[in-house]
DNA sequence: AGCAAAGTTAGCATATTTGCTAACAAAGGG
DNA sequence: CCCTTTGTTAGCAAATATGCTAACTTTGCT
């Protein structure tokens, strides 16, 4: 199974009226999904991140799972802390 | 990485302040650039951007040129009022 | 089961972007 | 030139992300 096909189960399980909001948040889903990859595939934990960014874990983890909106900046430090480099396109 | 990026680090060590702001005005810049381009493509000007987005348009003149940071939420409703939208990636 | 590492979340303080107004500058057409 | 449109900038208020601590939960291991 998937993470995303995980995701869902458990979030359905805590909070069974998240699928009336789940296409406003998806978005955000997407992105924390993203992040959460690179950092696996880069063999981090959020601690470790935490270390890289000068900052705590709570701070990756909220990245990770309930961040609302997120500034380039943010992301960019993210992504040189798994080593890799963000590309923003508008397509 | 990069030369570039190897040679700027590099550099940083020994001339700290020189390179200390280097990567936000650099980034900062495209950006600016890649949006502008993005609207002039358009054929809009930043006051019909700003009525889309419900705003002002020195707000929009500040995002192409003086922006030090932006938030995603913000670059995709840009990118929808220029009729395209973002994709964001880690490479 | 018990333990330790990893991850989640809430609440609050701080930092920064964003929104707004108003004045000014630049560019182009009459 | 004069006038209009377009673009730039500063300063302030409001909105929001980010930083931090601490408690809690989950996971994996023995």
């Amino acid at each position: 199974m998937s993470d995303l096909q995980k995701y869902k189960q458990q979030r359905m399980q805590k909070d069974p009226d998240f699928w009336k909001d789940y296409d406003k948040r998806f978005e955000t889903f997407k992105l924390g999904m993203l992040l959460k990859q690179a950092r696996i595939d880069a063999g981090m934990t959020q601690e470790q991140i935490a270390r890289q960014l000068k900052t705590s874990k709570s701070v990756i983890s909220r990245m990770e799972n309930h961040a609302t909106d997120i500034r380039l900046s943010t992301l960019e430090k993210f992504a040189q802390a798994v080593g890799r480099d963000i590309r923003v396109a508008l397509v």
